[in-house]
DNA sequence: TTGTAATACATCATAAATCTATGTATCTTT
DNA sequence: AAAGATACATAGATTTATGATGTATTACAA
């Protein structure tokens, strides 16, 4: 796991962006799919991620769904309009800012396979 | 300026870099020089700048040595050999979050590999 | 069948880091 | 003479992720 402190400021982008790629998701698979995408370095603990959509719906940018899987409850994540804008906008400002930063890191570009 | 948020967990990793590349810099100079490396998108205030400075000194990773110009006092900072050791893992800890990062978000590569 | 891990939600208190605002003071340029 | 740049510093506010804790169901292995 990364120092926390890095994480911050990215984690709306990332669950932004995700739920731009999947049309709609729930709390638990986001975590884990930040966990599997980023090969178990990324663990998005409860206490985050929950705040950070509750914080979403609260601007906006996602509805929620509540479905009863059984007896469970199970809360799907959709953006809205203004939320794939605004994801757009998150997302560019990351990967602007990431630049900036290996620049003055020094970091070089390697490719990677996709 | 970026989302403030997002320069968490990087600031010291810069300043360490800066010293090592730099020997020794003073705090407005290390402002200065972000400045003009992050073509003015990255802007340190004072209150992040010198609280920073001194936390490094806490940590033992650099040393202060005072200095007067004219009427005007300057402090220099230098990494210790600590500080060197520990810029490198900071450095390597930033680079890798990156690249974690850019894949969750599949930022694109200039001439990459198809 | 019992217990443990995984699934799935949630909140509160805390910690860490940066920013805003404020302060002091000198030097340079107009 | 005034304004802007240089140069340091700190207190308090803010943001955001985490740790700890809580509830509850489902699946699997001992």
């Amino acid at each position: 796991m990364y120092s926390k402190e890095l994480l911050k400021g990215t984690l709306s982008a990332i669950i932004l962006k995700l739920l731009a790629e999947n049309e709609q998701m729930y709390g638990y698979q986001i975590a884990q799919k930040v966990k599997e995408l980023s090969g178990g370095k990324i663990l998005i603990k409860e206490g985050s991620l929950y705040p950070a959509l509750h914080k979403l719906r609260e601007d906006g940018l996602v509805t929620i769904e509540t479905v009863n899987i059984g007896k469970r409850v199970r809360r799907y994540y959709k953006l809205t309009t203004e939320g794939v804008v605004v994801k757009s906008d998150r997302v560019a400002e990351v990967e602007d800012f990431i630049t900036t930063i290996r620049n003055i890191l020094s970091f070089k570009l390697i490719g990677r396979p996709v």
